[in-house]
RNA sequence: GUGAUUGUAGUUCAGUUGGUAGAGCGCCAGAUUGUGGUUCUGGUUGUCGUGGGUUCGAGUCCCAUCAGUCACC
C-alpha cells in the first residue's frame, strides 16, 4: 500500500501526518469515535461529520461478529454502506474484548475460544478467521487479531503471550484477501516490560505492516508506564508509519500520547461518560449531572462552537439526563466528541507551527483537571 | 351505617416472644481508557398517622381518634 501514510511535520516527538483510504484522508494526531456495533451510540452519522468533525470511527470485529454477523454486512454491501458512513473507518480485531467480555475463554496456538456476552454460546476466533471477518466487513484500517493479557501479568506469561500475538499477526497478514485496500495493523503487546515491547515491535517490522497498533496499555497498570512505553515505542517504531495507541484515552492521554510520538488513539470514554453525565472541556472535566448545575443558564463550555452548546444549557442536558432521556447521552456526545477532535486538531496545528511543547505546557494540567 | 384491613425514609416495603428502626429503588457524591447503554464504589434519608394508657422501656400490647382500601347494608 504506497503513501498510506505522510510525515508531515514534527514538534519534539509530536508528529503531524496524513493517513489516506479509499474513504479519503486523515489528519493525524487524530481520535477515533468508537462505534462498537455500528454505531457511535446516541449520534447519527450526519453529526458525527458536521458537528463533531470526526474523520474516521471505529467498528468492532467482536460484537459485529456475533451480531448481525459479518456475512450480513457484506452481503449487504459492507460496512460503510450498512452504517450509512462514508469516511474511513477501523475495525477492532476483537483480542481486547475477547480478554474483557467473554467470561470463558481457552487460548491454543491455533486461537481462542471464547463464549459470547450476549447468550452464552461458544465461538472460536484464529487470526486467520478475524482477517477473514474484518474483510467482510471492509474498513479501511484494520487490526491484526491479538493476545491481550490483563494488567500484572508476569514477566513469563507476558513473553509467552507475545509470541502467540507475534505468530497471529504472521497468520493474519498471509490470509489477508485485501491488502491493496485495507491496511493491516500489527498489535505491539509485552506488557510493562521495555525488552518485550522492544522485541514485539521489532519482530513485527520485520513482518512488515503498514501501520502498527501499541495495545495491551490503560488495562490497569500505572500511568507512568503507559507513556514511558510508547516514547520507548517512538524510539524503536518506523517513523513513516502510523502509530496507535489503542483504547486511550483521557484529554491528558491524548496530550501525553502525541507527545511521546502517538498519531491515532481511540476511546470509550468521551461517549460512555456522556451518557453517564459527565463531560470534558477545555477547563477540565464536569459532572454535567451534578445537582449544582440544576438551575445552570450557561452552556456545557460558554467557549465551545458545538450544536450543544450553541442551543442548550447546562441545567437543560443534566435535567434530560437525570430523567433518561436519550437526548441528553446525544447532546452531551456531541460536546464531548467535539471537544476531543477540537483537542487534537489544535494539536495538530501547533505541532505544524513547530509549538506542541508550548501548546501542552498551555493546557495539559487544566485539561486533567476538573472545572468549577 | 356495619364489618374487616392498612397507616414505618421521597417511594415500595421489612421489622422476630415489647429493648430508643432496616432493605431495595430513588436521591446525593464519585468512578468509568481497543463500549455487556440494565456496571461499580461511597453517602444521605425517619415527629414509626395522631392523642392517651400499660411498662424500667412501646413501631411492636391496650383505648380513643383521623385517614386510606375492601366487603356488606
Amino acid at each position: 500500500m504506497k503513501d498510506f501514510f505522510k510525515l508531515e511535520a514534527t514538534s519534539g516527538l509530536a508528529r503531524a501526518g496524513e493517513i489516506s483510504t479509499k474513504h479519503g484522508k486523515i489528519s493525524t494526531p487524530i481520535f477515533m469515535p468508537v462505534g462498537t456495533r455500528g454505531s457511535v451510540k446516541g449520534v447519527m452519522p450526519r453529526d458525527l461529520q458536521e458537528e463533531v468533525q470526526a474523520q474516521i470511527i471505529l467498528g468492532n470485529t467482536y460484537h459485529l461478529h456475533l451480531r448481525p454477523t459479518s456475512e450480513l454486512i457484506a452481503k449487504m454491501g459492507g460496512l460503510h454502506k450498512f452504517i450509512g458512513w462514508d469516511r474511513p473507518m477501523l475495525t477492532d480485531s476483537g483480542g481486547f474484548q475477547v480478554m474483557s467480555l467473554s467470561d470463558f475463554r481457552k487460548i491454543t496456538p491455533e486461537g481462542v475460544k471464547f463464549r459470547s456476552h450476549i447468550d452464552g454460546s461458544y465461538h472460536f476466533f484464529s487470526p486467520q478467521r478475524v482477517i477473514e471477518i474484518e474483510n467482510n466487513l471492509g474498513a479501511d484500517i484494520i487490526m491484526s487479531f491479538d493476545e491481550c493479557p490483563a494488567a500484572g501479568q508476569s514477566y513469563d506469561y507476558v513473553k509467552k503471550s507475545l509470541a502467540t500475538t507475534l505468530r497471529w499477526a504472521k497468520l493474519g497478514k498471509e490470509a489477508h484477501r485485501r491488502a491493496g485496500e485495507q491496511a493491516l495493523f500489527g498489535i505491539v503487546q509485552g506488557g510493562v516490560y521495555d525488552e518485550l515491547r522492544r522485541e514485539s515491535a521489532q519482530r513485527l517490522m520485520e513482518i512488515g505492516f503498514p501501520g502498527y497498533s501499541i495495545g495491551g496499555l490503560a488495562v490497569g497498570e500505572p500511568k507512568e508506564d503507559m507513556f514511558r512505553i510508547t516514547e520507548l515505542m517512538d524510539g524503536v517504531l518506523p517513523a513513516d508509519k502510523p502509530r496507535y495507541l489503542m483504547g486511550v484515552g483521557t484529554p491528558g492521554d491524548l496530550l501525553d500520547g502525541i507527545r511521546t510520538g502517538v498519531d491515532m488513539f481511540d476511546c470509550v470514554m468521551p461517549t460512555r461518560n456522556a451518557r453517564k453525565g459527565s463531560v470534558f472541556t477545555w477547563q477540565g472535566r464536569m459532572v454535567l449531572k451534578a445537582a449544582r448545575y440544576k438551575e445552570d443558564p450557561r452552556p456545557i463550555d460558554e467557549n465551545c462552537s458545538c450544536y450543544a452548546c450553541r442551543n442548550f444549557s447546562r441545567g437543560y442536558i443534566r435535567h434530560l439526563l437525570s430523567v433518561g432521556e436519550a437526548l441528553g447521552g446525544t447532546l452531551a456526545s456531541i460536546h464531548s466528541l467535539h471537544f476531543y477532535l477540537e483537542l487534537v486538531g489544535k494539536a495538530r496545528e501547533a505541532i505544524l507551527r513547530g509549538e506542541y511543547e508550548q501548546f501542552y505546557q498551555k493546557h495539559a494540567q487544566i485539561v486533567k483537571g476538573k472545572c468549577d
